[in-house]
RNA sequence: GGAGAGUUGGCAGAGUGGUAAUGCACCGGACUCGAAAUCCGGCGAACCAGUAAAAUGGCGCGCAGGUUCAAUUCCUGUACUCUCCUCCA
């Protein structure tokens, strides 16, 4: 959520810096209209209250003194009814100015290239070269279902089209695969949490995917009492210092989790129907951290730099992206996207996605610090992917493949598959 | 699932219809070579409006409603915490 009073201090700037996320100026002036209008409402009710309250003191005075208040006590009567009348009128304005203000997303950085979408994402650095094959590399469903450790048919079968089986050493790949994120990032600072799968409303909206992204998640009725399963760890992780005042001095915070991650994947069908690239369930070791705000685009870097070191241990090619204003996420105020290489399809696909959120998300969860004068603030929030662990294992399976149809263990997983070295397929 | 108790500033904790005590902590001062202790004074909750910044006002006692001239206080609903019972991996 954005500062309404940044809004109404800088409308031209906002116009122009929203104008590639796809608000248009109208939406501005219509809320800055509202806006004026519950200003004025509040003045009116709020001097009513103020002549409420000096007069019911009266009545207190006279009463204490054994007086007649009647009239007082008539008298008040009107102005309590014109009160209740004018609450009512702010309080609809107030929302009218919340529905527009909870759909505006974040302004993008200064440093973040303008477009409207992914056309205009620059890369900004590559690692690796891409292994040469010397015969046709097979894409890691194939090479997958050949080993008998993805099993996206019996998925199917159980649950539905994009959910699938790890078996075997499929299933042990993908432990390994979090154990070792998870130690590296212990490594780093951020500390090791297992949070809630289901989270409620609010903690929905407190991260913006609530209320404008309501299709691409699963909700849980539970007693009229809705729950959704986890899009992403950065809901539940992001939301743990909901409503809460830090002491500055124990900023940044890190946090990691790897949990699995539920999306509906409405308006994607079609795309990556085979494999592990898309699927409706998946796990995801997430990263967030809790940062004073003129610290949060160092943080960024530091943060990319950490998902980036486990795609160098696993030696796996990929490169950074920074994405386009229109292309972001709307809480973002920059994202850095790191795509790992895929012989298969002969292409970088995204493997982790790095936001800064600035003050976006702590506006709407209401996360605030106490800085060193004992002002309260909001804080910055970040998140990013360290890594989507179904999309590591697609990325080892295809560049670790050999031509006999087995898969060599990237060195740096071999402790974490008790000394295993090579998948190979058993009969 | 059932019964009971609770939720008030950073912490502790009073307040049964008249507009949030007090203590600790914190800040300033006195005393002291300095500190501690003591004494004096003050600040002290988030939010909204307002202002150049102040002042000032509103709101505010878990949350949402209701009754009333007036609600921390009465009524209704609800969330969470604790205790006991029940159930359970």
């Amino acid at each position: 959520m954005l500062d309404l009073k940044l809004i109404r201090q800088r409308p031209d700037w906002i116009k122009e810096k929203l104008s590639s996320r796809g608000v248009t100026a109208e939406e501005i002036d219509e809320l800055l209209g509202l806006d004026e209008q519950r200003r004025a409402k509040i003045v009116a009710d709020e001097n009513l209250k103020k002549k409420r309250n000096d007069v019911s003191e009266q009545i207190a005075q006279i009463k204490r003194e054994k007086g007649d208040a009647s009239q007082a006590i008539k008298d008040m009567r009107e102005v309590g009814a014109q009160i209740k009348q004018l609450d009512q009128e702010v309080a609809e304005l107030d929302e009218k100015v919340t529905y527009i203000l909870v759909r505006l997303p974040n302004i993008p950085d200064d440093s973040v290239p303008v477009g409207p979408n992914e056309d205009y994402n620059v890369e900004i650095r590559k690692w690796a070269t891409p292994r040469e094959f010397d015969f046709e590399p097979k894409a890691h469903w194939e090479i997958g279902e050949n080993l008998g450790i993805l099993d996206f048919e019996r998925g199917a079968k159980v649950a539905g089209a994009r959910f699938v089986y790890y078996k075997g050493f499929g299933a042990k790949l993908e432990r390994a695969l979090y154990n070792f994120m998870l130690d590296e990032h212990s490594k780093e600072g951020y500390e090791e949490v297992i949070p809630p799968y289901l989270v409620n409303n609010d903690a929905m909206f407190g991260t913006s995917q609530f209320p404008k992204f309501t299709e691409d998640v699963y909700t849980v009725i539970n007693e009229g009492d809705p729950l959704t399963l986890i899009p992403t760890a950065e809901v539940p992780l992001t939301n743990y210092y909901s409503h809460e005042i830090i002491d500055g001095a124990k900023l940044p915070i890190y946090l990691t989790a790897l949990t699995p991650c539920f999306r509906s994947e409405a308006g994607s069908a079609g795309r990556d129907t085979r494999g592990l690239i898309r699927l409706h369930q998946f796990n995801k070791v997430e990263m967030v951290k809790y940062v004073k705000p003129e610290d949060s685009f160092n943080e960024l870097e530091k943060l990319t730099a950490d998902a980036e070191d486990i795609l160098k241990k696993l030696k796996l090619p990929y490169h950074v992206i920074t994405l386009a204003s229109g292309d972001a996420s709307f809480s973002s105020a920059k994202t850095y996207d790191i795509e790992v290489w895929l012989p298969a399809q002969n292409t970088y696909r995204e493997i982790s996605s790095c936001s800064n959120c600035t003050d976006f998300q702590a506006r709407r969860a209401q996360i605030r610090y106490r800085d060193e004068n004992g002002k309260v603030q909001y804080l910055n929030t970040l998140n990013g992917s360290g890594l989507a662990v179904g999309r590591t294992v697609a990325a080892i399976l295809e560049n670790y493949q050999n031509e006999d149809g087995s898969v060599t263990v990237p060195e740096a997983l071999v402790p974490y598959m008790n000394g295993v070295t090579k998948l190979i397929a058993e009969n």
